[in-house]
RNA sequence: GCCUCGGUAGCUCAGUCGGUAGAGCAAGGGACUGAAAAUCCCUGUGUCGACAGUUCGAUUCUGUCCUGAGGCA
């Protein structure tokens, strides 16, 4: 393959990324590329901290904000859109850069990764959810078992959404795709990468998200999803898995205080945090930078900046 | 001042008919191929409030004290 340059701007959430996403494309003519399942939607632009005009500050940025609430997104319309998006900006001689912390998505795109192309069927979905409700999680690991050894051994049978998606994809293809469970077939997908990620100290990153949700609330979360709801964002839809939504409507509900919904709030993207981290830690490619309270990634900054000037020019 | 109920893992609590304890959450580690801000897996030693008594043995029974909540005065 050879797809020509791309820079990855990752790390957890409230890292810092889309910073130095931005200011990386000021210094070298670039338009930013979102890769965030959540930053996708429309009218949650605080809840999924999506950056503001003045933050990106007139740099071009995609894949934001322009998806419906109630309609669903998923991993596969995602990387055709982040690999049309890439080339198009490559076709205007700019240099496109990857930014976000969906741990999936970047994978789809900077891996030669073929997501299974078989679309979400709500009849077969159903069926096993049925099946499951009605004989457990161990007789619904079974089915797949039996149609599949090596797709139920790498799923547990406790992880039923990945079982029932591993059924639709056995059901619709008639095959395992044994393929897509090999990681020895990963293989970069461009062939002038660059990835650089954000590290931070635990504790640090963790007082950092809390004060981001309190300002949150101060921009004017809890109106964001009030508004959502009104819009018809339900809970069966993917947007609503975003962090804040099902924490606020139980405080709309009257079932929570505000101050709980916050803590909770924050809680959860604490948890998510840790869960992007782990999923970094399997990237080997990843140049970290190291992030420290007052400054930020900015003491890294001219070992990035000499890294990409060695790369690209 | 008296009465009642508490004081057990970072938090909320369960439990031990006396043989030094366990859940949920948190925390840490991990997985992840079209829901991924989702979903799932693994990891639990803590003067069982303090001191004394009974006992082979007490966190568990008894007493005193400390401490929290409520009630009566």
């Amino acid at each position: 393959m050879s797809n020509g340059n791309l820079i990855v701007v990752l790390g957890p959430t409230a890292s810092g990324k889309s910073g130095l996403a931005v200011e990386i494309a000021e210094k070298y003519n670039g338009e930013v590329v979102s890769c965030d399942s959540m930053q996708v939607y429309k009218g949650l632009s605080i809840s999924t901290a999506q950056p503001t005009k003045e933050e990106m500050n007139g740099i071009p940025h995609h894949l934001i904000g322009f998806f419906d609430i109630t309609t669903n997104f998923n991993a596969g319309e995602y990387q055709n859109l982040a690999r049309e998006a890439i080339a198009d900006i490559q076709n205007r001689g700019k240099l496109p850069i990857l930014c976000g912390g969906t741990g999936l998505y970047i994978d789809s795109v900077i891996y030669n990764m073929d997501l299974a192309n078989v679309p979400e069927n709500t009849e077969i979905r159903r069926k096993y959810s049925e099946y499951f409700s009605e004989h457990g999680a161990h007789a619904l690991h079974d089915i797949l078992a039996n149609k599949s050894p090596e797709m139920a051994n790498r799923i547990h049978q406790n992880n039923v959404q990945r079982v029932i998606r591993a059924l639709e994809v056995y059901d619709m293809t008639g095959s395992e795709k044994k393929e897509y469970y090999n990681k020895n077939m990963k293989k970069f997908s461009y062939d002038r990468l660059l990835i650089f990620g954000l590290k931070w100290d635990r504790a640090e990153l963790y007082e950092r998200i809390d004060r981001r949700v309190d300002m949150m609330i101060e921009a004017g979360l809890v109106n964001e999803i009030k508004t959502a709801r009104e819009n018809g964002l339900k809970s069966t839809n993917t947007a609503y898995k975003a962090i804040g939504c099902k924490e606020l409507y139980r405080y709309f509900d009257n079932e929570i205080s505000l101050q709980d919904a916050i803590k909770q709030i924050k809680q959860y993207s604490r948890n998510y945090a840790k869960r992007q981290i782990t999923w970094f830690k399997r990237i080997e490619e990843i140049n970290w930078i190291n992030c420290i309270a007052e400054t930020g990634y900015m003491s890294g900054k001219s070992e990035i900046f000499t890294k990409i000037e060695n790369i690209y020019f």
